[in-house]
DNA sequence: TGTTTTTTCAAACAAACGTTTAATTGCAAG
DNA sequence: CTTGCAATTAAACGTTTGTTTGAAAAAACA
């Protein structure tokens, strides 16, 4: 059995554990769940298969430790931004561009903070959403519920007025919208040749945040008219 | 070897041949690429694997083809959309909404066609965007090149004194957020909890254009500015 | 040091994969 | 009828999949 970290630190063998999520997490990210093999990871990791076996379980807990790993510190992030913006606010109620800065941000930091990063974040966080149903639900579970009813609190308070309906369909807009953008970021690249700079995070970071804001307010307001 | 449509009309293979399209279809839609096994078409079309690969010749010439019937009627319709709008105008440059109207409503249409299609092609579309490097080149380059090159044309007509860099980004981001959309469209039940209908096309149609086109017209007019 | 636990490894497992082969069926033309 | 081509089928091909086994190696504790 696989012992628990918490009762182990002796060894070194969470450098093994942490090449094995790196490998299970750049395959994920090029190729799917389905794309990710044992024999695949346990190459690229420089170990064997029966290891990857020993420190995750299966297949999928080594895939759920990966997406742990990298998604938890970014809503950690997300939920900070929030609340510092709600600090400094006061009593105001937050524009939707305060809010969606702490939705999008984090993820952004992330992608900037390696080459490494950079090249699978984007594509992982995205393919996290189109694959199959029971995985992503799970995930979905996971990782995002805290999240989500923070940031719909949040908006709600913003607009007391707006309908469920309304708030609803347009953060699900901002949301497959930001999702949307960090799947194709890599083809962004190839689709307008070499006229924008894929690494330019900043701009793709403002530019997001200035689209899904626009958009946000404008589908609210045009309900209430 | 498989017989062309052209010289072979005699016999009731082509309901076999659909059958395998059918089948192709709901796999890849609900599993993605990885997802689809040859003998799991076989099954759902009630016929055999050799006969599979008797018409398609492999795996991947099965999905391309299924790919190429769903997508290029579609296309179609959106450059009939994009031409009527142009005659309508005369000398007169399109809106962004127009423009995107041409880009959405013939998916969405097509969704709403029946159960099944509703089903499958928003969650195809999208996955086709998030399959593999190489699979989606191929499909990109067969499918929306010629689609693709009509849209920047009209939008440059649009925004004559708008930079290429700020005319791609932007579509970018338009084309990010409906494939996102489309993408999560299955999701959005479960994500607003009854709220909302996820079968009424109508309004999602109608949302998502809204909210594109605002987002695009601010990301436009805040760089030039 | 010796003992115990944690970690690694080669080898094998059944199952499922895409593809191929060869034999068979069914219909249409000669 | 018989010849010929289109279509279907069962069976098998060699790979690759996730997982398991049992023993060797490494590390930690005594």
């Amino acid at each position: 059995m696989p012992a628990s970290p918490q009762t182990c630190l002796r060894s070194d063998s969470t450098d093994t554990k942490n090449r094995l999520l790196n490998a299970t997490e750049r395959l994920f990210a090029s190729h799917g769940f389905a794309g990710v093999t044992m024999r695949g990871v346990a190459d690229r990791a420089h170990t064997n298969i029966a290891s990857a076996h020993y420190h995750y379980g299966s297949k999928e807990g080594m895939v759920m430790a990966m997406l742990k790993r990298r998604i938890e510190p970014i809503n950690a992030n997300r939920l900070k931004y929030l609340g510092d913006s709600r600090s400094l606010a006061g009593d105001r109620a937050l524009r939707p561009r305060e809010i969606f800065r702490a939705l999008i941000l984090p993820v952004c930091h992330e992608i900037a903070k390696s080459a490494a990063t950079r090249e699978n974040l984007a594509q992982l966080v995205a393919r996290s959403f189109t694959e199959p149903a029971r995985f992503i639900q799970k995930m979905h579970q996971r990782f995002f519920r805290e999240l989500s009813e923070n940031f719909v609190a949040e908006l709600q308070r913003t607009y007391p007025k707006a309908s469920h309906k309304d708030l609803y369909w347009n953060l699900h807009l901002v949301i497959s919208s930001m999702l949307g953008t960090f799947a194709q970021h890599r083809r962004l690249g190839d689709f307008s040749k070499g006229i924008c700079d894929e690494n330019d995070v900043e701009d793709l970071s403002r530019r997001l945040i200035d689209f899904v804001s626009t958009g946000f307010e404008a589908g609210i307001n045009s309900s209430s008219e």
